[in-house]
RNA sequence: CGGGAUGUAGCGCAGUCCGGUUAGCGCGCUGCGUUCGGGACGCAGAAGUCGGGAGUUCGAAUCUCCCCAUCCCGACCA
């Protein structure tokens, strides 16, 4: 591709909206061109990119067994009725209606849509294990789309289903799919690290996420040196043994006239917030409970909501709480009697000299320890694991990374094969309903977390397995002749199959070099005036320093050298 | 949805507080010339509903009100 006749608008000047590095780069590098919130155009430089991810994914997927579909981006109502989801999905799902006011959905994702077509071709025990997938736009009504491409209001995604005879059989679909993954992200170029995660609102059970660490990761992950990754949302830790070993204080009565918060209780009381037991109303399927952590840690609501067997889970409103409490807001705690249930998070335990409030305006208990001022009679880990945590299988303490999530794989089970009325016969006759896994991965956000993963100052890095080329050609002749000349360079690389981008540009050498930093196609060749005197043509990796020089007669045997030695370190 | 910020040429910005003739600057773009190995220079140009609407005023990018859009921080997720 010539330069000249191409698309790469190039900017030296980044939009203000662009925020984080892998957007910015995006932007500048003439990836892609915002069209407006959440909603990108990719230009042909990404979209070459972006085909790459995509050709990586189907060849794993489909060596993995999976057969791929394509599937209607539109999705009748139907559908999500039978499944429950129309109700429960939300704002967050797009939904249009015909000329006749039929209503669809805007698949969000496709779990009902695949079921549908999968239940009606297979009927017998030997139609399955079957993995279905397709690479298709999800839509989502993003409360907040961000950080350019990597949250966005429509993204390829690459989803698979697994329809299994028994959890034996799900299981090595599962193994099968979690290989897979391991591959496609190590064939882009992206180190991830897998994590145990939350299944969220698809149901399910078992779940794992692949993620790349990252400054503008939007998860938090706890890791643990014996090997335990989990995200914070998920993530268990472990009580220490002994508690601090203060002598017991008396239990006394402080007045703390308009002092509420944890922040406005600790500058009161002048100690630091682990020291309180914050007690939270909660409404868990409409009715109050009590949860009490200690100050300086955030309640998990999804471990709340676990703990709690609640299917919903929101905060009580401020009647509720002081009908509860008896108190304003701000006031509330498990000394005194209280009529809900209360449940403690685990490391209430181990708070010595406590304060807490007396469910009384204006007035905190002090010196309170559990066990003498309060029974602990159901406690459970509620809180989010934070820095410095035990490790809930080794005990070791836990460090923290933000993280980008580009895949998730879980194991659904039955809610949609029950729900949308899928079986099989079995050997014998019977009717049994398969399990169901399924699996994503963001394509674009894993462009995104690539590019997060391999720059520098001058630009993007790209790994030769998804480069928008092989080659890019820098030619900096003056003269037609010379002119010419470079072209018998870029004609003789094309005829030996390598893409080459090549800069024919009446430009500055220093431009042009500019320009191939920023693009960051991994090989650069450079015909300049030693090929022209001496016939040196020069080859430098984006990634290296050094400029080895060769003759043309050499040149496609060294570059492709250097793109099977590329491929080999992998 | 709550909190914060921004909106002036394709991009980055100044001007707005304190209203006043043809709205500036840099990049980019067009033409000519000189350059040519790390974002060259000179000269000449083109390009603007000052986010939109209403109002105040002799006069509005600038003041007032309403609306819209975008970005950042929180709850959703690939």
């Amino acid at each position: 591709m010539k330069f000249s006749r191409y698309m790469a608008p190039t900017l030296k000047e980044v939009p203000s909206d662009a925020v984080v590095t892998s957007h910015r780069l995006m932007i500048r590098a003439g990836l892609i061109r915002k069209e407006s919130a959440g909603m990108y155009c990719y230009l042909p430089l990404g979209f070459r990119v972006l085909r790459k991810i995509m050709d990586i994914v189907r060849e794993e997927m489909d060596r993995a067994g999976a057969l791929e579909f394509l599937m209607p981006e539109m999705t009748s109502a139907d559908l999500w009725k039978e499944s429950g989801r129309w109700d429960t999905m939300g704002p967050e799902m797009f939904r249009i209606k015909d000329r006749n006011g039929m209503e669809y959905a805007l698949a969000p994702t496709h779990e009902e849509a695949m079921t549908n077509v999968v239940r009606q071709i297979i009927s017998s025990y030997r139609d399955l294990p079957v993995t279905v997938y397709q690479m298709n736009t999800k839509f989502r009504d993003e409360i907040r789309p961000r950080f350019g491409v990597i949250r966005s209001k429509e993204f390829i995604m690459k989803d698979a289903y697994s329809f299994d005879l028994d959890d034996k059989g799900l299981e090595a679909s599962y193994q099968a799919m979690r290989q897979a993954y391991r591959k496609i992200f190590e064939r882009c170029g992206l180190e991830t690290i897998p994590v145990e995660a939350d299944t969220g609102s698809m149901g399910g059970s078992n779940s794992e996420e692949f993620m790349v660490a990252s400054e503008v990761g939007e998860e938090y992950l706890l890791l643990c040196s014996c090997g335990y990754r989990a995200n914070q949302e998920k993530a268990e830790y472990r009580r220490p043994e002994a508690g601090p070993s203060a002598k017991p204080e008396e239990l006394r009565r402080v007045d703390t006239p308009d002092v509420r918060t944890i922040d406005e209780l600790a500058a009161f009381f002048n100690c630091s917030g682990d020291r309180f037991l914050k007690s939270i109303i909660y409404l868990a399927d409409g009715k109050p409970v009590m949860a009490v952590v200690p100050g300086d840690r955030e309640i998990n609501e999804l471990k709340l909501k676990r703990a709690l067997k609640a299917s919903e889970l929101e905060l009580a409103p401020d009647f509720v709480v002081e009908e509860v409490t008896r108190a304003p807001v701000g006031f509330a705690g498990p000394v005194s009697d209280i009529s809900v249930p209360i449940i403690y998070d685990i490391s209430v335990k181990n708070i010595a000299n406590g304060i807490t409030g007396a469910n009384e305006q204006d007035v905190h208990y002090a010196g309170v320890n559990p066990g003498r001022d309060f029974a602990i009679n159901r406690e459970d880990d509620i809180t989010s694991a934070r820095e410095g945590d035990l490790c809930p299988h080794c005990g070791a303490p836990m460090s923290v990374k933000k993280g980008i999530e580009v895949g998730h794989i879980f194991k659904l089970g039955y809610k949609y094969t029950k729900s949308m009325n899928v079986t099989v016969l079995d050997e014998k006759g019977k009717s049994i309903t398969p399990i169901m896994g399924c699996y994503g991965i963001g394509v674009n956000r894993t462009m995104a977390a690539i590019v997060e993963q391999h720059y520098d100052e001058r630009g993007i890095m790209w790994p030769r397995s998804v480069a928008p080329f092989d080659v890019h050609l820098v030619g900096l002749g003056k003269s037609e002749e010379e002119y010419a000349k470079v072209e018998e360079i870029y004609i003789l690389l094309r005829e030996q199959g390598i893409d080459v981008l090549y800069d024919d540009r009446q430009a500055s050498p220093g431009f042009k070099f500019a320009d191939a930093d920023l693009i960051g196609i991994p090989v650069r060749v450079t015909a300049g005036k030693t090929y022209f005197s001496e016939g040196d043509i020069e080859i430098k990796l984006r990634s290296g320093k050094e400029i080895i020089k060769i003759k043309k007669d050499s040149l496609a045997m060294t570059i492709k050298d250097l793109m099977a030695q590329a491929e080999a370190k992998k």
